[in-house]
DNA sequence: GCAAAAGTGTTAGGATTACACCCATGA
DNA sequence: TCATGGGTGTAATCCTAACACTTTTGC
């Protein structure tokens, strides 16, 4: 702000959380081992110590050479900012939380990464697990109500079915009280005016009974 | 996040919005005359670089040095992260705004400081005109969803006429539609069940009428 | 008593949820 | 034709907003 003290610099880390839904509707995250000190060789959530750049060009920097996803195909939102005092064994840091919303195509990532699953995450360094916490619950607030993170998430079609599941995963992972209803869930779709109904429709892998409707974002 | 790169350190800053209601009810913030360049002289945000330290501990620090504010009496909130590359003239800075929200007599500040109406403020330096902005959805929001913002809002003691009178203003300010309700507005707080009515009542000065439910907080 | 403002009773409207029932498909 | 799941029609419910009317005060 000032310029006139010469305090100690801030160690300013940004930490991605990329969350992606996989084939059979669970939520996913992409963690990748970490390359340096500390907990080197541990899976952690993909960050960089920020430059003198914006926080969503290092977001995308900790994608691409962390995890090696390509950032261009991920939508990236606020998911708040940690600055507990234990949270790193070095002393004071803060960490910029970003959410990173795609799909599972381009989610999962390369060498480095690993790809799991929400329930049963593995103990994780700092606290990743209270940021993708957040990040969990920013997701599910954004569902319906950005049109950019819906699509990211849904991908370019998605069937009535779909939605209706993904709501349900999102509402369960936040804690929050399951409030998806499939039988009222395309009439919610069309108000929303997002998206439209195609005049295709679909059946999920190997499944029976009558087949979704295939909806596109207009 | 990791410690490898050699990347410049950012700048990074914490501006605090210290907003609070005048006697008249107009929603204020406390700004203070920048000492060092760049803007030496000019009206801001109390802000300060940040240091190795939490980002509340830097809040604390602004209030104190920048506008004379005790914190003890100032309850601070998340207000988002500001990195627009031509925020700063100076080059990529980024500013972790928080709300601030406490009494006329705890915030309106000491030597360096100037209360001013959130209507009508003056140009000001870098996106500060945003952050006011983004602070002022932010206590809008918060208002009868953290028992804490609204008690440092509307002190140890209120009526209800005070209650409706401050939500009609924040509505306002934020450019929101304007719900406030006289005749709901007991009903509201009861429902809420953080305060409870006192058997005082109380008129503003000098006005007629039948006499406002004085509440306090349980 | 009169004016002014708080507060109550009550209702209207809208949004959400629930659920019975019908429809489309694979086997 | 049956099993399976999607979708529609419609009713129940809840919440909010609105407003007429009553109450309490100062003058």
């Amino acid at each position: 702000m000032t310029g006139e003290q010469t305090y100690e610099q801030p160690l300013v880390s940004v930490d991605v959380v990329p969350l992606w839904i996989a084939g059979d509707g669970a939520l996913h995250v992409t963690l990748g081992r970490r390359l340096n000190e500390p907990f080197r060789g541990d899976l952690a959530l993909p960050g960089v110590l920020m430059g003198r750049e914006r926080s969503i060009d290092a977001a995308t920097r900790a994608l691409r050479t962390k995890v090696g996803i390509d950032p261009s195909a991920v939508t990236l939102r606020d998911a708040g900012v940690f600055d507990a005092p234990e949270r790193d064994p070095r002393g004071p840091t803060m960490a910029i939380a970003k959410l990173g919303v795609g799909s599972q195509r381009d989610l999962v990532g390369g060498e480095h990464a690993e790809a799991h699953p929400i329930h049963g995450l593995p103990d994780l360094p700092f606290d990743h697990a209270a940021v993708i916490g957040a990040a969990v619950g920013t997701l599910s607030r954004l569902l319906w109500t950005d049109p950019a993170v819906a699509r990211a998430l849904l991908g370019p079609e998605f069937t009535t079915r779909t939605a209706t599941a993904v709501q349900s995963r999102l509402e369960q992972a936040a804690g929050q009280p399951v409030r998806a209803d499939a039988s009222n869930m395309k009439r919610r779709l069309l108000a929303l005016g997002w998206c439209t109904p195609t005049d295709r429709t679909a059946l999920p892998e190997g499944g029976t009974g009558r087949p979704s409707t295939v909806w596109e974002w207009v």
